[in-house]
DNA sequence: GAGCCGTGGTG
DNA sequence: TCACCAAGGCT
């Protein structure tokens, strides 16, 4: 398998520039977290802007978090924005303005778990660790375990599973993690797998048995209605013009008349966030929720990103 | 372990 | 149309 995987990993993969030799360890920590549940294509011209703007992990800790936050834009979980920036400022401070390369170092970092400190010690420092990430689990599930998707939670099991297959070298482990995950993006795809291209079929579990259904039904995400949409909806405001928000045109009723000073961009957004019909209650909870994530800033003209 | 946290593409 | 899904982390 590591032969016939990495082999069509070297024909296959995309061209991505967090790949490239030349990619600093902070342009690798940067795209693992754009690219927490938030797929390839979006993040590649967000990835290049941050780059230009922050290429050290030093520059983005001179900047405010609400710049990082309006850099950001619309990839979505913005909180991911501010952990990468806390990230940032604790490695200027504390590991001399360099991504530290050991895995222990980097789990310590504000919004580094367990996948993204392996993914950053593979892919930038070309340690032998174990990856496991969404993709990994789907295809170690159907190769080897014969089922169509892996359970809701990372069990032991899997992560005992994922050490074992990993090849012993330390390069062609590097090779593994990266040619696996790929293999999980581009073709053993949770919805319409293409098992046809795929360089394994022979040997896959799953295939073998029929491709029986999932056995656990996917729990849906909740979206119309709740309090992540609302919270969306005023971040996009705030977003969208650098001038303070009166706080009441946010969580008030629709008439309240305070649209004067705001950027067209802004007065859009804000038509969007009444357009949700949201309870003014919620849109209460919801700022106030972004105010304590220190997403917002309330100051006295109204409510601006931070900093 | 369950729930929460954004956003846009897609089958 | 609409639920599912995407290189997770934190409480």
């Amino acid at each position: 398998m590591h032969r016939a995987v990495t082999d069509w990993f070297d024909d296959a993969a995309r061209d991505l520039p967090w790949r490239d030799p030349s990619c600093s360890p902070w342009g690798v920590m940067v795209s693992e977290f754009m690219l927490q549940q938030t797929p390839v294509v979006r993040v590649l011209p967000v990835w290049r802007a941050w780059m230009q703007r922050w290429p050290r992990p030093a520059d983005l800790a001179a900047e405010s978090t609400g710049e990082a936050v309006r850099a950001w834009g619309r990839l979505g979980y913005p909180r991911r924005a501010l952990r990468l920036h806390a990230a940032a400022v604790e490695i200027t401070e504390h590991h001399g303005g360099r991504v530290p390369a050991a895995h222990e170092l980097l789990l310590a970092l504000p919004g580094v778990g367990a996948y993204t400190a392996a993914a950053i010690a593979v892919f930038a420092f070309g340690d032998r660790q174990t990856v496991v990430d969404t993709n990994i689990r789907r295809v170690h599930a159907r190769v080897v375990t014969g089922r169509a998707l892996p359970s809701r939670s990372l069990t032991a099991a899997e992560l005992r599973l994922a050490e074992e297959l990993m090849p012993a070298d330390d390069a062609l482990a590097v090779r593994w993690n990266q040619a696996v995950m790929e293999l999980g993006a581009l073709v053993c795809t949770a919805r319409s797998p293409r098992c046809e291209q795929c360089p394994v079929r022979d040997a896959c579990a799953w295939v073998a048995a029929g491709r029986p259904e999932p056995v656990e039904a996917p729990r849906g995400q909740a979206w119309h209605g709740t309090d992540r949409q609302v919270r969306g909806a005023i971040m996009a405001v705030l977003r969208a013009g650098s001038a303070p928000v009166p706080a009441p045109s946010l969580t008030g009723p629709v008439d309240v008349g305070t649209g004067a000073g705001l950027a067209p961009e802004a007065l859009r957004a804000l038509d969007a966030l009444h357009g949700l019909g949201a309870p003014e209650e919620q849109r209460r909870r919801a700022l106030d929720g972004l105010l304590r994530d220190g997403l917002a800033a309330a100051g006295p003209s109204g409510v601006s990103l931070p900093g």
